[in-house]
DNA sequence: ATCTCATTTTTTGTATTCAAAATACAAGTG
DNA sequence: CACTTGTATTTTGAATACAAAAAATGAGAT
């Protein structure tokens, strides 16, 4: 009976592996495009091809990795089309995150968030980005979870996966960056007044804005990186 | 260069065996809950255990069945709770789907969605419920795709076929059936007038009405299965 | 009879082996 | 020299074998 009280649980190797696959992944330690070779994983994490064969299996089904018969699998490479779509169902989601957190969000955790949106307010006066980008991130997954909906949170991170792999540091543009702000400053007033529809407006624009501010990212550094090299796939 | 002309694929076994083991849990011929023996799959299907358990994780990814470390894998048996959180992101996600197809629909894909709601409206008007179930579904794939956004539609399928799995069958209620009836009309007219916000809305409420009217028959035929038996799972 | 606990059996998890396909490479042909 | 064609190597796909954990069974104690 009292058997699972610590019960402390080695994580089933499969489980491990995938985890870990995930994190190079969306990390960007292995990079979009990159092959999956399974002798090399194998050695690398020590352990034998079924285990890593049934993460990378796991790994297809979230959309992380391609999965290219009696080729092997590579991690995936969004097409401009393909970030276009991701970030549009984010936003639908983030909509929805809106809508619902509208309605339960706690005083807690409405407190929470104005901590984190000054500390971001901060970040964003000493231009600090990096910080800047984690609590932004913070935020929106604080949003989520005041929507109390686990369906949607985890329907929202396999989404999001998707585009942690493109490694995006946006907002550099001061216009742009501060546009993003007085967003924020009116996601916390419609949170603040339980105003449901106005906080699922805000964010939808909001990511509709930093799809935008993407889009035309990937698109300068991708001319810079093969700047006359007409690659037609 | 003409390689791909004919270009035979048999797909690896792997992936067959997940797209039969999705069919019959969506099918309900594995039923919610039910554990899912690794021999007894095997021999059924006359496979080996690696592609099956390959199978098996990509349908844990897809959240259709549920591992349970060192104790094999079962078929998701949603919960109350669990149902109305995915007919929550499915309303979110439908709503999505109608704001992006009032602004992208050609108008032949809007002449095919009227066709089928006519033929809705015949299979209501002889109450022919099956006939009714697969026209409804069909019009709501048509809306989303012409949403034009495979993201949407894979994410949409993905959190549908949860769903799917519980193989209600909705709208015996006089009423509400009438009332899910007229929403649709509202939906045509707002595809026809290519109103964004109206469609959006129309069709959240749909789901939202859809998710009450699951509950209650959720509710109403658990009451009848399981009389008098507290399980307190 | 029921409970406990050891033993057997089954089932799952992982490693290894075998087979098939793809790739790399080299020799031959026009 | 370009371009096949045939062979070797590598890599992936699937089956089998082995190990470990869980479940089932049953004998003995209470």
């Amino acid at each position: 009976m009292t058997a699972d009280i610590v019960s402390i649980q080695r994580p089933v190797l499969h489980a491990q592996v995938a985890s870990r696959l995930r994190q190079m992944l969306v990390e960007g330690q292995i990079p979009p495009g990159a092959k999956l070779n399974e002798r090399e994983l194998c050695e690398a994490l020590s352990i034998s091809r079924t285990p890593l064969r049934e993460a990378i299996k796991m790994l297809a089904a979230e959309g992380l990795v391609e999965l290219l018969p009696n080729r092997g699998s590579v991690a995936v490479q969004l097409s401009e089309a393909d970030v276009a779509n991701t970030f549009e169902v984010m936003a639908g989601l983030e909509a929805l995150s809106g809508e619902l957190a509208a309605q339960r969000i706690t005083d807690a955790e409405l407190a929470e968030i104005k901590a984190l949106h000054y500390e971001m307010l901060a970040a964003y006066t000493r231009r600090d980005l990096s910080a800047y980008y984690r609590l932004n991130a913070a935020i929106h997954r604080c949003i989520n979870a005041a929507a109390k909906n686990p369906v949607l949170t985890s329907t929202y991170n396999q989404v999001n996966a998707r585009l942690q792999a493109l490694r995006f540091r946006s907002n550099q543009d001061g216009e742009k960056w501060s546009h993003a702000v007085q967003e924020h400053e009116a996601m916390v007033r419609a949170l603040e007044a339980r105003d449901a529809p106005a906080l699922s407006r805000v964010l939808m624009n909001h990511l509709n804005n930093k799809r935008t501010v993407v889009m035309e990212q990937l698109r300068s550094q991708e001319a810079q990186t093969l700047p006359r090299q007409g690659n037609a796939e």
